[in-house]
Formats: C-alpha cells, structure tokens, sequence
DNA sequence: CGTTTTTATCAAAGCGCTTTGGATGATGCA
DNA sequence: TGCATCATCCAAAGCGCTTTGATAAAAACG
C-alpha cells in the first residue's frame, strides 16, 4: 500500500493524504481523523527511502566502527555507548547507521558518507590526541559531535568527553595519601587523547606535592584482560615492585587481579589498584562496598549526551560549536589500602 | 554535483554516464574512461536516497538491539558478532542499520522496518525457545536469519547456530571422566535457546553414564560478572559444594573465580571450571595454556556467516531456508583437574 | 449584497537516480 | 548494393514521496 493507493482509495489527493498523516494544520479534524484510520487499517506508512528523496534529508546518524588488521578488537566500550545513543535516535524518529571499517579505509568512509548523502551527521569515536578526522569532517560540512576530545586541534568542534584530566589526578592523589609513592599507570594506547590525558593528571598529581614521576611505570596498550595480567606480571617482576596501580579500564583490572592472585597477593593488602570505571552493564563494579575503588562515568550516559548533541547541531547548524565536560566521580571500592610503610606505622601505633 | 550536471559537463546523457559508472556492457571503454575520469574529478557519487528509491532496494540490513528495562544490559557478545557481520556488509555494498529498542517494542520496529521499507532483510538475536518474531518475519515476508535456533518453532527458517547441546554434553562429560559428579552449571536466562540446549547436553552427559543430575546445581540468569560471583559464593555455602561448575560465558566466569579467591580456593585445584568462550576480542582465553578450559567458537565468525547466508537469502529469495551447525571445539586449559577422590587416589599410587 | 478572507482541497512539479524502449550510425554478409 | 546485426548512445518514464502554487467553497466583513 502506497501513498497514491491510499489517497485513490480515500477519494483524496496525495497532498491532503501526505499532510493529514504528518500533523499539518491546513486539513479538517474530520478528513484527518477518517485518514489516520484509513492508514492504520491497512498499515501504511510512508516509503523512507522516497521520503528521504522528497526531504533532502538522510534521517540518519552514523557511526564508524574501525577495525584495526592486527587486533580483531572492537572497543568494549562501543556497545554500551551505542545503547545509549541509540535510543535517542530512536525518539526523535533517525536510523543509526553503523559502518565498520578498517582503519586506513576510515577517512574514505566519511567521505563517502558525505557525497552519498547516507547520513546527516556522524560520531567520531575513540579521537586522537592529532585527530585527522576533524579537519576532514569539517571540510566535508558534515556535522559531527566527538566522543572525547583531541588536544592538538584548536579548531572549534562539538565534543562530549569526560575530564580524564582530573579524574586521574584525584585517583593518583588518593593513592598519594595513602602513602603509596611507587605508582604504576596501566594506560590505554599512547595516540588515544584520552591516556594523553589521563597519564597528565597522573603526573600532575605527583608534580604538585613535589615526587616524582617514574616514567617507567607507565604503559600503554590496548585494554585487554591479556595486557593486564602481564603487565601486571611484569611489574611485580621488579626490583622495587609498585605498591599501587592504576588502570585505565575495569577489562585490564581483572587481568591484573588475576596476575595478583597468581603471585598469591592480595588487592587491596599488598597491592592497592585504582581503575576507571566506564560502567558497562554486564561488568558493573558494584555491590554494598564495590569491588574496585574507581573514577567513575558512565559511557551510556555519554551517548545520550552525544546524541542529543549531534541530533541539535543539524537541526540548528549555525549555533557555534558545543561542548561538553562531564566529571567522573571517585568512589571508594575495596581495593585500596595504606601503602606497607603507612600499614607498619600504623599497627606500631 | 549530481548525475545531471556531471552528464551535462560531459555532454553525454544521463543514462549513460550512469551506465558507464555500473559497468554496464553498451558503453564504449573510450567513454567509460572519459565517465570515470570525470566522476573522480568532481567527486562524484550516487546519491544513495535518489538511487534506493529508483533500484526499489534498501540496501541495507537491519539489526535490533533490545533493550531491556530492568536491567539496562547489552549483549556483550554482540560487538563482535557486528563487527563480523559488518565487514561482510560492507564488502557487498550494504549498510547496517542498528535500531535500539524496548523489548516491548521490538515487533513493531520490524513491521515498521518491513512497510517503510528500510531494509532489505534483518538479523534475528538472541532467539528464545519459542520465538514469535521467527511467525513474525515470516509473515511480513521480510528475508531473515536466526543467529541461534527457535526450538519450538518447526516451520523452517534460516540460522545459523553452535551445537550448544553436543559442546556442553563434551564439557559435561570431560568433568564425569575427571571424576566429577557434583557438578554445577551456570547458565543463562532460562527462556533463551541457547541455554536450553545448554542444560540439555549437561543432563544428556549425566543420562548416558548412568548419572543422576542434580537440577539444585542449575541456575538460570542473565550473564554478568556479578552473577558469576553470587552464584559461586551461594554454591560454596553448600552442604555439599560442587567439584566442578560448567559456565556459559567468561564474563560470568570471571566473577566465579573471584569467589574462589575469596574463599581462598585455587582454580583448576580445589574447583575445576569450564566456560563457554565466544572468543571476545577484548577477552581472550589465550596463553601458551589457556586459564580456562573451553567450549569455544567464535562469534566473530558467526556474524560473518550469518551476514553471508542473508545477502544470500536476499539475492535468491525462493530458494528454501538454509542453516548452518557450528561445532564448538573443546580445548584444554588450566581450570580443570581431577576431582578431589580420584586425585586422592592417584597420589595413593 | 458584493467583496475580501479563510478554510479545505488539489494538480503538478520536483527530489536524483535507474531502466525501458528506441534511435543512429557503423559493420557484416550475401 | 541492400539488408540484417551490432555497438553506442539517448529521451523519457517511473520510483513514492513532499511541497509549491492554485482553486473552489465557505465564512466574515463593511
């Protein structure tokens, strides 16, 4: 059923039928009530892809999911950001369309998306500290929010990211004061923006009461339980093995427990761990006391964010760019304790 | 720049510069040539809206993310079965539509997906044992294939699906070999499918020895890392606890081994686990040994195949349903041992 | 009562592409 | 030379919708 048998069927033109079912004011409550019914009776709605013709608009969003040849990895985090942002479009009546591509294809991608007219703005996930993707998507005119930001761009853009920053630095104060000095950072890659700026805030924190940094005792990988377990291996290896660490994601944490466990150490006793926490829904830290004390911001709560974002910057295109920066909060787990020098004074004491 | 201004500028007519960009055989190479070189030049694509309305074809596949209420989760499982499937559609020329949906709303995205047009087939997950959407799909005349099987649903469809049943009867029967008999199984939700068969081939491992199974040491959840955890600790409360614990998913794998350490008992030594393992990419059971010992196929592949048989279903759409049995492998790792009798009796000898 | 305004409807022109059904001229064959 | 065949190319129809500009009927106005 389409639009022209309906319209013949009802003894009306295409034009009255169209405005009738999309709510316009020029069209009687009587012929509009005797249309919605007639369409629901023999369930018809209108053909998308002559609609989007008519429109000029794509009334879709999408979403570059990149394949790195090496590691087969898709970000973890991806599926519960997509949940997020997903239902939103849903609300507001746009597809999510999803592309995964390999990562030298990407900028290709977008530029297809683009002359294609396939969607009306896209989502730039997991952005460099340099990100090409930026420059190229604002020459394209395509609009576009980041989840996350990239340091080396001082062009406005819209981003939603969280302040990586500071969460890392009261993450690495806490474990300051708890006398920990030999601190180990398990960070993500080292062109990601977030660990560019996560590692900042580790280092801020030590600047700013005067220790310093050991370089050594930062990594930076892709977050698989894997690396965290011989990371973690590693580390207790050493000469003066770190008596806290702090992980850049819940899925490296439970490979360095298990490296702990193994060494027969226990968290939290011998070895105080800080992660952060991007609450994914099956791998929550949760419970009366959380397993792990954490920097916590939730990754679906930022698709809702993002989305929305993206969905108001098309419909408003010349509005400036958007920011947004959420905090993280740190909550206290059951996996950080005094440093051994502090326990000692204290039992003494 | 579209087809018109590009035919215009060439001073050919539009039906051939868009045969020439086809491939179509009545067009001269010399102008073939000209076409491309000129479509390159001036950034010339199709616009995808114009073009899905003239072809009829949607061009794109639709996959349905549902959303429970309760627990706000997302199937882990499924960023890596979109990631196979996606670079499948990709190489084909398709698009992957994701719609995010309340479960109770996930019958009237697909009418609404089939009457608007906006795929030219969908992917069925997470198929329960008796599955309306399989009636549904059917009814709609919308191509489809199952990621999983329907039990209760005899009419024919497509799928593809693991022999969940014989890997677990494996599994099961390894544990009985090692002298197990107190066995737990932790599985998931019990009106999924896949669980079913699940439990079916633990108790088929224990009827073809001659065993009794213990229905108290089946539970049914949804496959968190928490549950893992509660489930294990409840299971050590046992006047008798279990031996060995079967797990269909490593996630809640992870939260059982965290009880053990609690309570101070070591994997593979005081109880032997064996998981289901999708081979997640940001979870692997990996290592010279792996941890754990596995039933594993990969879910990556999975979604290759699926996206395969439903670009098949669709380009030949009369030719009967297709299904496709993967068998899991079952491979060795360090989580299982013999139970504590026999390991009695062989340090005896 | 004639004229203007408002209300309710419609015909037809796009949107940008694919595809059908010719046309045209070159080539092959007898 | 005459006719069929082939290789190239084209005009125009159509995909199913939205939207512009117009019209007829009803209501409001002076």
């Amino acid at each position: 059923m389409n639009l022209k048998e309906l319209s013949d069927h009802l003894g009306l033109s295409q034009t009255t039928v169209s405005r009738a079912l999309d709510g316009y004011p020029e069209v009687s409550e009587r012929t509009r009530k005797r249309v919605q019914d007639a369409a629901r009776r023999h369930n018809y709605s209108p053909n998308t892809r002559a609609k989007r013709l008519a429109t000029g608009r794509a009334m879709s969003i999408g979403h570059l999911l990149p394949m790195s040849k090496e590691h087969e990895m898709v970000n973890p985090v991806f599926s519960d950001f997509i949940a997020g942002a997903g239902k939103r479009y849903a609300e507001r009546g746009y597809d999510l369309l999803l592309s995964v591509v390999r990562d030298e294809d990407e900028a290709d991608t977008y530029r297809d998306l683009a002359t294609r007219g396939a969607v009306d703005g896209v989502v730039v996930h997991g952005p460099k500290t340099n990100d090409p993707r930026i420059a190229l998507l604002t020459e394209l005119g395509l609009p576009f929010v980041v989840h996350g930001r990239s340091s080396a761009v001082n062009t406005p853009y819209n981003w939603v990211d969280v302040n990586n920053r500071r969460a890392f630095e009261r993450a690495t104060a806490l474990l300051l004061d708890l006398g920990h000095r030999n601190i180990a950072l398990l960070n993500g890659l080292a062109d990601m923006d977030f660990a560019a700026r996560r590692s900042a805030g580790f280092r801020d924190a030590f600047l700013a009461r005067g220790h310093a940094v050991n370089e050594a005792l930062i990594s930076n990988e892709e977050m698989t339980e894997t690396y965290g377990y011989r990371r973690m291996q590693e580390l207790l290896a050493l000469d003066a093995p770190p008596t806290a660490v702090i992980i850049s994601s819940i899925i490296p944490a439970l490979g360095a427990r298990r490296a702990l466990v193994d060494a027969g150490l226990a968290l939290g006793q011998d070895v105080s761990v800080v992660i952060h926490d991007d609450d994914l829904s099956y791998f929550r830290n949760e419970g009366d006391v959380p397993t792990y004390t954490a920097t916590r911001s939730s990754v679906h709560e930022a698709g809702r964010r993002v989305a929305d974002m993206l969905l108001e910057a098309i419909a408003n295109p010349d509005k400036g760019s958007r920011t947004i920066l959420m905090e993280a909060e740190v909550t206290l787990g059951r996996s950080t304790g005094p440093a051994p020098a502090v326990r000692r004074f204290l039992d003494q004491a």
